[in-house]
RNA sequence: GCCCAGGUGGUGGAAUUGGUAUACACGCCAGUCUUAGGAACUGGUAGAGUAAUCUGUGGAGGUUCGAGUCCUCUCCUGGGCACCA
């Protein structure tokens, strides 16, 4: 018998796959279900494809495999989000261009995806660098614009000094930059947003009707961060002018001590003229604006300062309060003012009890003296509102005020402006009087020019381009500019799964008739990592989509699964720095694709981390000689020999695994489906090289357990298959069905128990009644030890499974 | 501090609705084969005990005939967020 040597099978088998476009599909094909199902594509970088990409694109080929042989029309793409920085960092320190670097990197993935068997159809790719491809980033950037969902806005952001550019706060980490690490400090800079706060409800409310799991939902939920509150006006004595703070406890209205502003809120800056020690107040809002997020966040104590000569008045009850600015009120979220509780909220506790302010309870139900009591309860203190319910009083005194309930998020809008040359060019010119317009959609694609070089200097690189210059100016006129920024790379991805029906479309976006078949996506895999930016960003614009028209459903992802991280055998994060990142093509070359594919599966659950330790992938890869030895054996191997004839309990072992190994593909339970298929090799050992076996069902195992590990392992199963007399590939077969008449076992174990211990396990009938198993069950010697003489109080049968005997004690 | 996930043999991990804890695999031990090493194959492998048996799913309680699974409290680990009014 030859020896099973994976290098040679696998090349082998991927020529012929890709010479008989095993991958193509018919994506107008009516006659069978569709199922599309589709991974988080990747950064086409330098390194190449990593263990992550790895495990989460075989889970999805092995998942398409599977559907493609239950007979759905499966479309599983792929592509490259290739916009980005590193791209770009690379060519300021090499001078290699960006789209020569992608180009490359590309060709690199694709060849690592084959390697490991993965059946793309690379012709109907995605690259978001492409032309064809941005022109529609554009066209759809332009319809948002169009429809009043983009803005531009001078605003205080995050800057990083070594990429030159604005990061959005969602990609700030420890205030550093999440690509490069260099600290980010404030600066004031204009560009362009998305209105994804309009959609915040939405984002919140659809949740419900998709298949996500739900921690997902909760992060995203938690992420947009909705409150429930009341808008209220606090007068200043004395002048026209009132603060309105945003709280999400009106019923406390009456406990009110001070009212606290921003120190950036423009009210302090008008209130000027009034405020006696404004120098106090003028050197803390300094203060205030040379901290960096992390000086605020570190912060321990609470600092803030009094502005002395204004006060507003209290609309529940006329008392006249102080006003403080503090940095522990945010500008950005609600008004930029609160007004302080300090018996029912800590950090306005904390900050009254180092200010020496009053603490006034208003809700009864705890101690205020140490500290704040922030749960529910009756009002007290509170005029004709005493005695009220928290819930109701948070109505009525919002009313009888004049306030105005109303909720406030977290979520803030999505800044995309990019002072970079590699990203997708903004369609916007500048008239010569500054206002911005819509390039015209004859002019998409809008050409990212190519006469830039890369090193930073402080201005946007597309400002540097003569060729840029010289279009705007012959298309538009003298004195009319271009827009310099780049979009973030997020805005790529958040609408390239409309674009795999149809790819090629040079009409539109996609085809009316490939988008109504195909949309939305079935099933999505891809890392948690991407639940906060990736998933919200794209469902924002699945929705804007949606309300403009474009399209004709408002979810993207019907159903979502992740996958954990590959982490090295010590269960560490693999990075360069820490010099323990494993290369797939090492893996394929020591172990064979298709060992490489069943252990990364095999090792954990899916949605787990896996600790990628190659002295366990050995288990896997003798599963894989004992497959390839054992169906070669079984083959050519003879009939029956013996008397005995156990092509029954064949039948029984093949249908129970096809049952388990589908359900559990079905539910992406992959380790459980392989470790089904290693039992079942296990236990049909024995049985068929007894000889006991008829050929007929030798034949039909063989046939049958081949199909159902074939996505598994690919290039393996179709050389058994081929091997064992089929000229047609295995991945054109059918996926067998389950014969329920082999699902019946003739006996069963019956666990016995005596106040829910196991006793003894007797062989029964497997339709034994209560009755009889009862009375054998207190005749068996082991269990009468712990019966005899005893009060049987009652006996608990659970049929199939066991019976439990409860006597007295 | 808040949010999310998770604690099961030496290790990765199994375990329908509460119903036989530790499937499958790694490692280890013994044996077979081999000049030897490796590989392969066979058997064993939660702990304690000669044994009957007892103890065991981070810990403490609880519900139940019966708890890894449900409830309460608590400890620990990993990830995320940052004073959100």
């Amino acid at each position: 018998m030859n020896k099973y040597i994976p290098s040679e099978i696998e090349k082998k088998w991927q020529k012929v796959w890709e010479e008989n476009n095993s991958f193509k599909i018919d994506k107008d094909d009516d006659s069978k279900e569709k199922y599309y199902i589709l991974d988080m594509f990747p950064y086409p970088s330098g390194t190449g494809l990593h263990m992550g990409h790895t495990e989460s694109y075989t889970a999805s080929d092995v998942f398409y495999r599977f559907k493609k042989m239950q007979g759905y029309n499966v479309l599983h793409p792929q592509g490259f989000d290739s916009f980005g920085l590193p791209a770009e960092n690379y060519a300021i320190k090499t001078g290699v261009k960006p789209a020569e670097t992608t180009q490359k990197n590309i060709l690199n993935y694709i060849e690592q995806m084959k390697s490991l068997g993965f059946d793309y159809d690379f012709d109907e790719k995605v690259i978001t660098s492409d032309p064809g491809y941005y022109k529609w980033t554009q066209w759809i950037f332009g319809k948002f614009f169009e429809n009043g969902l983009v803005y531009k806005k001078t605003q205080k952001t995050n800057w990083c000094s070594s990429c030159q550019t604005v990061i959005a706060n969602e990609q700030v980490v420890d205030a550093k930059c999440e690509r490069c690490g260099t600290e980010i400090v404030q600066k004031e800079v204009p560009g362009w947003f998305f209105k994804i706060t309009d959609f915040s409800d939405e984002l919140i409310a659809d949740l419900a009707t998709v298949d996500w799991p739900e921690y997902t939902k909760k992060n995203q939920i938690n992420w947009i961060g909705k409150s429930q509150g009341a808008l209220l006006k606090f007068q200043i004595k004395g002048l026209e002018n009132s603060i309105e703070v945003f709280t999400t406890r009106p019923d406390t209205l009456f406990g009110a001590t001070y009212v606290v502003l921003a120190p950036e809120h423009k009210l302090v800056n008008e209130l000027k003229d009034r405020i006696s020690n404004w120098d106090v107040i003028e050197k803390y809002i300094i203060q205030t604006q040379n901290k960096t997020e992390l000086d605020r966040m570190e912060a321990k104590e609470k600092t803030g300062e009094k502005l002395e000569g204004v006060v507003v008045v209290n609309p529940a009850n006329g008392q006249e309060l102080p006003i403080f600015i503090a940095d522990y009120v945010l500008a950005g979220y609600g008004t930029g003012a609160i007004m302080a509780v300090p018996a029912h909220d800590e950090r306005d506790f904390e900050f009254a009890k180092k200010y020496d302010l009053p603490i006034v309870e208003v809700i009864s139900g705890g101690d205020v003296d140490e500290k704040a009591y922030i749960e529910n309860g009756e009002l007290v203190n509170s005029g004709k509102f005493d005695g009220m319910s928290v819930e109701k009083a948070k109505q009525e005194i919002t009313q009888v005020v004049g306030g105005e309930m109303t909720a406030t998020y977290r979520l803030r809008d999505w800044s995309f402006s990019r002072q970079r040359y590699w990203g997708c060019p903004i369609p916007i010119v500048y008239s010569p009087a500054g206002e911005a317009h819509l390039i015209p959609e004859k002019h998409l694609p809008w050409k990212l020019p190519e006469d830039v070089d890369f090193v930073p200097t402080g201005v946007a690189p597309l400002s540097k381009s003569e060729e840029l210059k010289k279009r705007v100016e012959d298309i538009f006129g003298q004195g009319w500019t271009a827009e310099y920024d780049t979009m973030d790379t997020f805005v790529d991805s958040s609408w390239y799964f409309l674009r795999y029906p149809d790819p090629h479309n040079e009409e539109s976006f996609c085809g009316k008739d490939r988008l109504k078949k195909w949309m939305p996506v079935d099933l999505y895999i891809g890392g948690a990592e991407h639940t906060y930016m990736h998933l919200l960003y794209a469902r924002f614009f699945t929705k804007a989509m949606h309300k403009i028209g474009l399209i004709d459903f408002d979810e993207p992802f019907l159903k979502l699964r992740h996958q954990g991280m590959v982490l090295d055998k010590e269960g560490k994060k693999m990075s360069k720095s820490k010099g323990n990142v494993i290369n797939p093509d090492s893996m394929v070359e020591k172990f064979g694709a298709d060992a490489v594919r069943t252990y990364m599966l095999f090792a954990a659950p899916l949605e787990d981390e896996v600790m990628w330790n190659e002295d366990n992938i050995v288990g896997v890869r003798r599963f894989l000689d004992k497959v390839w030895s054992s169906f070669q054996m079984y083959y050519f191997g003879g009939g029956i020999l013996e008397a005995e004839n156990n092509d029954k309990q064949l039948h029984i072992i093949i249908n129970k695994t096809i049952k388990k190994v589908t359900n559990d593909i079905e539910n992406l339970r992959f380790n459980t489906a392989i470790s089904e298929l290693m039992t079942a090799l296990n236990s049909v050992k024995s049985l068929v090289l007894k000889n006991t076996i008829s050929d007929d069902a030798r034949m039909s195992f063989i046939k049958k357990y081949l199909i159902i590990l074939s996505p598994f392992a690919p290039h393996i199963t179709e050389e058994l298959w081929e091997m064992t007399g089929h000229k047609e590939s295995i991945f054109l077969q059918s996926w067998p069905e389950v014969d329920e008449k082999y699902l019946q076992d003739d006996e069963i174990e019956m666990v016995v128990q005596v106040n829910g211990r196991v006793r003894e396990r007797l062989m029964v009938a497997c339709d034994v009644t209560e009755d009889e198993i009862k009375e054998t069950a207190l005749e068996n010697a082991k269990v009468k030890v712990f019966t005899e003489g005893k009060e049987i109080k009652k006996i608990i049968f659970v049929p199939g499974k066991l019976i439990n005997i409860v006597v007295q004690l």
